[in-house]
DNA sequence: TATGACATGTAATCTGTTACATGATTAG
DNA sequence: CTAATCATGTAACAGATTACATGTCATA
């Protein structure tokens, strides 16, 4: 079996079996937070699970508690786990942040779970390696906005791009000064 | 024919159509912009012009050029420039902010010339009528993650969230005052 | 016991991706 | 002349959306 492109909805999936839940119970919670860019209608969630399991990632189990509906609990795998956090850390390239920054914050809100606080930390760093040259390319491109032939709203879409990823390295390195802060506490925790 | 619904990709094609282009052209402009998101491979851009030329929205023409590669250019038809700018004008919801927050921004950069100052202006303020109660419903969720069970990466995401809206939230001001600044000019100058 | 919410799914259709194919034109 | 690039496409496939289908359990 060659490695399987697993799309965002399967990875998403993955991620939230950390805690073993039924494809119903995973429907709510993407249909009730953010997570449901990545579909929340059963005819997507369902077919993916089963492609899952499939692959070996994840292992259903149908539950028989007395007076219970029947629902099938999906566990990780040790193969899901592993595939889960091989995406997890995979390297963020300039292009990952013009097109994929659902997908890294998602990666980055399963990461110390999944893997550890200095992953997390590890994460972040790789973004904002990635953040400056892409930030550095939106502004070149301002000055060829300043044209008056130009729309004004163009120009301001561009500027909203920018000011966006801006905030976005700022909370970057507020992130990671809380992963420091951490990490100077548990060495001090051990003295 | 019933309205036909087109996917995003068609939408961002009319909205390039603005200025006559080839497959080829729009080709090129999607994938060196960030308009590659919605796709710029030839199997989703030419199959997607048949679309909208078979709907009328579109119409091609060969170019005959001496000594020029044969070219098909597209056109909007007065049926592409209504449903273009039907589309620019939809009201902004909440969901909307969350889910199709890329969409809107390409709303609001062909609006100057699909439609009028007049008409980013209100784009604009629609997406801050949305964005208002967006914006409580992320920041009332945080108190939850304050929760030392909860992972600080999961936390993190969530502020980033808080965080990219506030800041579009302050773009959205500062673009509606350029626009307020250019209503009094154009008043001014008529006096 | 009937109504509605729970839990799971299927089928038809559409769109996008990937990878390949074709001819025409320009550069070396 | 031949290699690259321009300009246009096609075919096979995977995945998502929409809408519908099925049975189970709680409650009124």
């Amino acid at each position: 079996m060659p490695p399987a492109k697993i799309p965002a909805l399967g990875y998403a999936l993955l991620g939230m079996l950390q805690k073993p839940s039924s494809g119903y119970d995973l429907r709510k919670i993407f249909s009730s937070t953010s997570m449901k860019t990545y579909s929340d209608s059963p005819g997507a969630i369902y077919p993916a699970l089963r492609r899952l399991e499939r692959d070996g990632l994840i292992r259903g189990t149908v539950e028989e508690g007395s007076g219970m509906r029947r629902r099938q609990i999906f566990r990780l795998t040790a193969k899901g786990i592993s595939e889960l956090r091989q995406w997890i850390a995979l390297p963020i390239t300039r292009e990952d942040v013009g097109s994929n920054l659902k997908t890294i914050m998602l990666r980055f809100a399963f990461s110390e779970t999944a893997m550890s606080a200095d992953a997390s930390a590890a994460l972040l760093k790789s973004l904002d390696s990635a953040l400056t040259p892409y930030l550095q390319h939106l502004r070149e491109q301002l000055p060829a906005m300043m044209n008056p032939a130009v729309p004004t709203s163009a120009r301001l879409s561009l500027e909203c791009g920018i000011r966006s990823f801006e905030s976005l390295a700022e909370w970057t390195h507020y992130a990671l000064e809380i992963y420091e802060k951490k990490g100077r506490r548990k060495i001090g925790d051990k003295l």
